[in-house]
DNA sequence: CACGGAAGTGAAACATGTTCTACTTCCGCC
DNA sequence: GGCGGAAGTAGAACATGTTTCACTTCCGTG
């Protein structure tokens, strides 16, 4: 990625940290990026591509992170949890930078597709390997990537839910704690049921 | 409901269902609507507050709707399919409308949270309703509650990601059907579980 | 009826995302 | 070393959300 590029990001990032969406100016993110404002378009289609970038940095760190991090817990389930609570506790740390970024994947603006499909695709090969303990290639089954799926989308609904100021967001690791639960818990009843057939 | 609130909020729609969320040009909104601009602002905040609103009423239409209706299934699960099918192809029939009723929930503005929290109150009423046959007040159980609560979370995800052009509303529709059938087998198993202990 | 305050109005002003223009700088290639 | 086009720049211009202002209209109350 391009030094400028990087440099607009991290700006932006510290921007929304700080102050949140609206205080990412792109006259004062070009300034402190020290760029022209030009150059910001340039490389970003629109303000909320640039925070969509971000996410997709975040994810991408994320994803390395996991891959290289011995995940405590003897089964899935304790896994996803352990997961949960980790990220979430990251997110909640930098409350209006995760609130902007959260924003902007729900902002449905076409330009972002792309990048939007990505972050999910990351985030989905996160819990996937989360919940089996390793990140070898291999197929998942069906249900395994279904559940992934779920508890991804639990996940972003509980923390929109935290950004919008409907809960706290211990709330938000118990809401997916307890999905996580279920899921599994659903899936080993189906499974056995389907089996038994 | 004030009879210029009433307009400004059928104007908003009709502009979102027409144009999207930028078509909701607040000026073309006071005009159309036969009020100033600023008689606007004095009854929302914000853009976004009257998209909220227009959400909220939405939803209040919809929990009447379902407090009045024969809702076809012989149990929560296939009430729910039917439900969540039903809901689902309604969005998708004005698609910008939703996208930005969806992207003013994702805002995490502050001065929507009453709103937001009255959204999300009435939706979970609803899937309660739904889930159970029936809309007689009656404390729900925990796992009922939690079920709901789950899967307004699903449900919103899916349809963001829909929103956001990642897939196609059909799949919104799968990813919620099988999220109500893991959900409900794993809430059965595990109380079947926790009784026999 | 007259009054006083709340609500409404039209218009201007301001902030910020986005686009455009004219000019400059940089870089790969002959 | 010189050329040509891509990238960068400063700054103006434009669109639209938001605020403000000075004025008018409306309505309940004494």
């Amino acid at each position: 990625m391009d030094e400028r590029t990087q440099r607009i990001l991290m700006v932006a990032m510290e921007l929304a940290e700080r102050d949140g969406y609206d205080a990412v100016r792109l006259r004062d993110l070009a300034d402190q990026a020290g760029v022209a404002l030009a150059t910001v378009y340039r490389r970003f289609s629109c303000k909320e591509d640039i925070l969509a970038a971000a996410l997709d940095l975040q994810v991408a760190q994320m994803l390395e992170l996991m891959r290289d991090a011995e995940i405590p817990g003897s089964n899935g389930e304790e896994r996803l949890n352990w997961f949960f609570r980790a990220a979430t506790d990251a997110l909640a740390a930098r409350p209006k930078l995760s609130a902007a970024m959260l924003r902007t994947v729900a902002s449905g603006v076409p330009e972002l597709a792309e990048r939007v499909t990505r972050y999910h695709g990351r985030m989905i090969e996160i819990l996937l390997g989360v919940y089996r303990g390793h990140f070898q290639p291999s197929e998942p089954s069906e249900s395994e990537r279904m559940l992934a799926v779920l508890l991804q989308d639990v996940w972003f609904g509980a923390l929109v839910g935290w950004t919008g100021g409907m809960h706290a967001h211990e709330e938000v690791i118990r809401t997916v704690d307890a999905a996580t639960r279920l899921l599994i818990a659903g899936t080993a009843a189906l499974d056995t049921a389907e089996s038994a057939a």
